[in-house]
DNA sequence: TACAACATTAGAGTATAGTCTATAGTATAT
DNA sequence: ATATACTATAGACTATACTCTAATGTTGTA
């Protein structure tokens, strides 16, 4: 499929598309064959890797450690060791979030209770 | 305290504590019956308030979500209800980031094994 | 009194992550 | 043929959250 259709499938603008592929997160590919124009053709996986990228921006990852997850485990350039270690670094970083949020609610269940009993 | 020790006892840069006095998130006051210099003084409830700000950014709260948690605890500008509300809201949005963060758990449990059954 | 170490403000510069504009070429329905 | 809808590239612009520099004034110790 062509950017316009990717877009459309994934509710990312053709212009935010663009900038991943530059940041080297997905990778459409040109049509050898066809030498009339340049375009870049997407396919099923690129779908999955833009889903994926919107869930990990939403926890928090930046573009620099999704391309790492992405390539830990969509390309060849780690062998399995290596993407293991990369995914267990990622898992080490959201059990961390996880805690972190746990004591932020805490704290705002303490602002809560201190408000309800005139404590401020 | 003057801003090199609130900025020793938090490790907070002056310059970040200066950005944040600026944003709104905490506020020093100056000595009415010192003449002679402007220098602003800080309580313990600034140094409080700066290693709240620093939990919460790294829960992924903006300067502007942190500005108004600690308005709904420690100012006078909302009635309890409304400091309720504010905080029930917060709760609501690290309920969300806990869901959020678990999903991705499960995803990268999922290329773990993936990888592990050479399924990719 | 000199000077190091602090204080202030204004504003410039940086990194991240987009977002938009301009220019130019391509595809397709009428 | 031509209008419109798409495509590519380069680069400018924006928001957020700092981070640093410059200029200038103040404080405290030798």
């Amino acid at each position: 499929m062509l950017i316009n259709e990717l877009s459309k499938k994934t509710g990312i603008s053709t212009h935010t598309i663009r900038f991943y592929e530059k940041s080297g997160l997905i990778e459409g590919k040109q049509n050898e064959s066809v030498k009339s124009n340049n375009y870049f053709h997407y396919d099923e996986v690129t779908v999955e890797k833009l889903e994926f990228i919107n869930d990990a921006k939403s926890v928090g990852f930046t573009i620099r450690e999704i391309a790492q997850i992405i390539d830990a485990w969509y390309s060849s350039k780690y062998t399995k060791e290596q993407k293991l270690e990369i995914l267990d670094g990622k898992l080490k970083d959201l059990e961390q979030k996880m805690k972190e949020i746990k004591e932020m609610k805490n704290q705002i269940l303490q602002f809560k209770d201190d408000i309800v009993n005139d404590r401020c």
